[in-house]
DNA sequence: TTGAAAGCGCTAACAT
DNA sequence: ATGTTAGCGCTTTCAA
């Protein structure tokens, strides 16, 4: 015996057969008498064994691994909060579990290694995290039968995966409610990146929630970005260069909300005195610089903790039907929204609102 | 033939042996007639055939996949900067030469669970992330020879482990001794955490510095800290109810600096008119706060680079002595530090000192 | 230029 | 209660 042992070394050191030693390995070994359970089991100890898990692996033709792919926008995932936040949820639920986690980031330039990389029998099933509109990921079903959960992006139901995502359109909907309740009636809005179907659906939602109420929507009102909070500056000096202004912008995220209150200062038009802002996310960095923002906030880790207890069910079952979970976001009011008048505020009727302090009303 | 294409089906398929398939999707084609290189390569396409990882794995006996293992405290590494800028330094290294990464997190209570993960065989190599003192993984030798890097932590020879980290004791005597270039004499120190070698290699090193330039160190100005924002708030209220106040606070790391700073505004204490604040890491999240904090920057992201080159280099080569490489920091000034009298400062000799806005002097 | 055959280390029917 | 045997899908000498 020369290198790392193996079941044959640890069989021949007890005095058994291969089969014996595995199963009792394995932990079957009521069917063993005690004196040869022990035998293999002071083997094993005595030689270090470790069994060797590709070898297993191949005879069990399954992997207890699960694979997460970033998409190419997200190779760098450092100032990719999302990304992380889902990651620890997906750590949290599959290490207990004993499954092992690879991390795929597919090269920009080349999207079939991806699907090598994928589909070579090295994991059982995949999560996708934030694949964006026109990632070749979402070619999914036709590459690869693979179980697959994606996550962070709410896909059209064509694209045949199961998915776990936040809320987006109920939550921007209870955000815009919100500030409606304010009194407010003029209201802007910043757009997140237009690849993102998250900012797709909170635009969508505001649109819907200022239509049910009857308020007329000013495009010019309505600027583009894209989640970066230069972005919110730009949009805040086109929006603030208007003759006529809204008195509340809701933006798509909380970056690009700090970025418009940013320019804001700069300008020296005091928020919320004189223009409410609202923001989505409730970025831990936010909350950090001690803004004292209104937004959406949301739980990304348990997105990721459901999505890997999602794929670990389908593997289990079988069933790998596309699902989708929607987590629901949670309004947190703190000051950056004003009352637009003097009017007692009608509290929200269907939806959880967190004022800061933490009590719920 | 059902389920997955295996090699022997391309091969039927192509009328060829199955060496022969191998060979030729592995590349080695030269020493086949064209024809046959065509049959076999068509033949895999029309079935797409995807070569088994496993197998191929089993039979090479590599994997080419290192494990990346986050010690139990960074667990849940969301807002463990340090962890993933470091992995995405190893991800760009790794990804491009077709190496796979597999991500460990021990649990926290069974530290035999991590060895029998990173010992299976199923990984080629491992990067330790960030090792604390007492870690159960710096047991390394005992258990495992498998070719390992540890990174972000500066860990005694008797480790016995290949090392990656930023130079701890060069850059913060570099921003020590700019500290005292501005005329500071009376300089106080929050420590890091406790169990970090980071932590009492900062420290030494402003110790040195101190004693160095004759400079008396005063004990009631060290004050302990865990690299928390509100560990250095803590401090503060600590330091600044004591009768004699230093000029200067060099706190190590930026996020005790900020708390350290935030208390200094509660209680109206200028900084740095009254007192001059310095960091350690240049945190992404204090610069888009927009505090001028003067610190030292590094390269996280550089460090997670050369830990895979190194590992891989270690693969390789079949050389897998200790080495430990350290990468410099980069004094940057910014507004936090202020004379300490109006003498004009004098260059620092032998370190390179980046003003905000990018010029090197 | 091609192929046969012997593994890699383990699992799991199927005996005995 | 224990062992025999046939793989898992691929690589790789070695022979033809």
């Amino acid at each position: 015996m020369r290198g790392k042992p193996t079941l044959r070394d640890v069989a021949q050191r007890a005095g058994c057969s291969i089969t014996t030693t595995s199963n009792i390995l394995q932990g079957r070994s009521h069917m063993y008498k005690e004196d040869m359970v022990q035998r293999v089991l002071s083997a094993a100890h005595e030689l270090g064994y470790r069994p060797n898990a590709t070898a297993r692996n191949l005879a069990r033709r399954r992997t207890t691994t699960i694979g997460v792919v970033l998409d190419p926008q997200h190779a760098r995932i450092t100032h990719n909060v999302y990304a992380h936040d889902v990651l620890d949820g997906v750590l949290a639920y599959l290490e207990p579990r004993d499954y092992d986690i690879r991390l795929i980031t597919p090269r920009a330039n080349d999207p079939a290694a991806v699907w090598r990389r994928i589909d070579n029998g090295s994991i059982d099933g995949v999560i996708l995290i934030a694949p964006v509109m026109g990632s070749p990921l979402l070619e999914w079903r036709h590459y690869s039968s693979l179980p697959a959960v994606a996550v962070g992006s709410t896909l059209p139901d064509e694209y045949l995966l199961s998915q776990v995502d936040i809320d987006n359109d109920a939550a921007m909907a209870t955000l815009t409610e919100w500030v409606i309740q304010q009194g407010h009636r003029a209201i802007g809005f910043i757009k997140g990146h237009p690849l993102h179907w998250s900012a797709h659906q909170r635009e969508r939602a505001f649109r819907r929630i200022l239509s049910q109420h009857g308020i007329p929507i000013r495009e010019e009102w309505i600027l583009q970005g894209d989640y970066g909070p230069e972005s919110g500056a730009i949009a805040a000096t086109q929006l603030l260069s208007q003759k006529d202004l809204p008195t509340a912008v809701i933006a798509a995220n909380d970056d690009m909300a700090v970025g418009f209150m940013q320019k804001c200062r700069e300008l020296e038009i005091p928020v919320p005195e004189t223009i409410s802002v609202a923001g989505f996310d409730d970025a831990y960095w936010v909350q950090r610089m001690g803004i004292q923002l209104t937004t959406i906030q949301h739980d990304r880790y348990q997105v990721g903790y459901l999505a890997a207890q999602l794929l670990l069910h389908q593997l289990e079952t079988g069933d790998s039907r596309p699902q989708r979970i929607l987590i629901p976001g949670t309004l947190v009011v703190r000051r950056t929204v004003a009352p637009a008048y003097a009017l007692a505020s009608v509290p929200t009727p269907n939806a959880t609102i967190l004022t800061e302090g933490g009590s719920r009303q």
